[in-house]
DNA sequence: GATGAATGAGTGTTCATTCAT
DNA sequence: CATGAATGAACACTCATTCAT
């Protein structure tokens, strides 16, 4: 491998940067979004307020890149558990299981990200959920929506008959839905509940065994 | 001298922190809980900033008032509809379809809860979903929390055998999982997902017919 | 009965943005537009900073005020002395000596005034001249264009022939450049000035005796 | 090679630092010197902030330069003008036609210089027109003064009799006065003023024809 | 019962300047 | 020569809260 050819974006920038999205995140989960100022950020990190706007020159791109780097994070996790495996039964189960795995060993940022995503309006126009995505992470991004597991385990006769765009729904939110337990009970272990929603939605989907 | 501690709260005063609370709630849905300044609030109502915070005392007062006001309305659609059925799967078919509705019916409060809930932290250190309970409330809130309803259903054979704890997280995660949904999607209808949301778990708890 | 019955905006708040204004007029004075902040000006008035954007909300509608007072307070002086006269010639030498006479006593501000009218860009797109200028005073304004007082001598025959255009644009030149005169040499005496403008300018439009 | 701009690699700094005073003067007449920051300054020439600054040490010293050359600029077309013509009258008119012109042909120039005097303050005591004067050009400063052209034509009898003071300030004003017009007016001619004002002034000055 | 004035703490942001490399 | 990183001071502005009236 070539050892310095790398054209990346100067080393140590990019380290300080991601110092400040990780201490971020930290504050946020611990003070919530709105107290959450760049001067507590940058204290955090052990640097001054300043230097974070060098970084990232608003608070909005500062936003930005915690919400691609948690969706990062959480792809890095799930995508390739899902890309793993070849049936669609093995997906569903591989969404399931990773997606509530996340939840349980990244407990802090949860609650921020997934309830930022009903309401963070940035300064400019944009929605929520097209803030920080740079492309290949948008297209990504699909994998966390069951549906297309469900759209192709129907079409190939693996599953059975059955509302797919109600079940994707019904689906993420069960997902979901054990982020606020898992931040309530700090002792609560996710893994029964993976394996609990593989069964419902197993008798949902219907199909092979 | 009236025995509990006579809140007699005259009739102008009350009328006004309903007044109050409403416009708070609209603000809140149309620019989010961090931009929605006490003066804003105000305007909207058309009186003074101060005359708000005479009523509340606090912003955390009102923040208060306002999530009460949301569960009680909320509970005042589900509670009844759940209480009128008498059989568990009368009651479940209840609280999937009254919930449902109710989201599908009160966006601008939904979208304000959401904002809330993303971004407000209270100063003293309550969690949100301790917030603004009257001794009264919380005890009826227990409706929205459907493991009481799998519970009975079970117990009196209506049901079959499924993890009651884990079903009941997913159940409430598919409810209130169309929110997204539905703050995203003006025009979208819930009652088609409210049916295949029973139907789901219909197959889930099986039992009875 | 109180006697005067006029609808005036509270009296303690008008006093309070004049005496803001007043401030103002001072701090630019003394160390340029550039150096004067709100924190400057309150300083100055022995107020809190918030106090100033309390009464005038935005730094760029303190501007305004400033402005427009420093117009009213040239125009009531200037404006009565031309109206005052019947004849072009006297209405040329009102101005004239009204104008320089002004200068000689608000020597302060008034370079800030004068060379704020080249520059200063609001943020938002309007021009320095339409700043804070409330229709009755934009009216009035015209008074300070010379020209109209030329070409009205022209028309009834009391001046000779000359550009008009040109020479107001000249004459306006002249009594504006003792500006920089009075604010160097703090003793210079501004009315032998206005005097010998009156006969250059007297030689200059000809005509009548 | 060519003559012109002929400056290579060896006087990288001076032209380095000609190139940035050039930036800025365009910066200045585009955003206001209020907005030009250094950092913008150093954007236009496409190099990093703090090379400027290696340059320039301070921004009062890029000031210092940038006014320098304007009057450089200004001078180089005005002096040779002046100093070409042998009779009072000739420098007189000289003078006012080569400043009106410079006026016309630099308005970029112009804008920035009005600005800056507008808003800037230099942090040490000096006044605006002290700075960036570099002995030789505070002397030749001197020309830009139509005062010495009227005293000597007084005393050689071309001209008449006038007060010498208030012509001379006078007529620095009517010359400068169209600067306001000039940026005003995009389209606006000066050369047709400079016309009228040589005739105006020829009128108050008397003598020769 | 309600208000207008005022405030202090805090916000995000800009900027000239320093410094190690 | 020139730079990128970092900083501290200043800035305009927002906000919940207090208080005399």
């Amino acid at each position: 491998m070539s050892p310095t050819q790398a054209p990346r974006e100067s080393f140590t920038r990019s380290a300080r940067k991601a110092q400040i999205v990780a201490s971020a995140i930290d504050v946020i989960a611990e003070v919530g979004f709105a107290q959450a100022s760049i001067r507590k950020i940058a204290d955090r990190v052990g640097i001054a307020m300043s230097a974070v706007l060098y970084h990232f020159g608003t608070k909005d791109n500062l936003v930005d890149a915690i919400v691609e780097h948690m969706y990062r994070t959480m792809l890095s996790q799930v995508a390739p558990a899902v890309d793993a495996e070849h049936t669609a039964t093995g997906k569903l189960h591989a969404y399931i299981r990773s997606s509530i795995s996340y939840f349980g060993t990244h407990r802090t940022a949860l609650k921020a990200l997934a309830s930022l995503g009903a309401t963070y309006v940035p300064t400019d126009g944009r929605r929520f959920d097209e803030l920080g995505l740079s492309p290949d992470i948008a297209e990504q991004l699909a994998v966390l929506d069951p549906a297309s597991i469900l759209v192709a385990g129907q079409r190939d006769g693996e599953f059975g008959t059955f509302p797919v765009g109600s079940t994707a729904i019904a689906l993420r939110g069960a997902v979901n839905g054990v982020v606020d337990r898992v931040l309530r009970e700090p002792g609560y272990d996710a893994t029964q509940y993976a394996q609990d929603v593989i069964d419902m939605f197993g008798r949902i989907v219907g199909g092979s065994r």
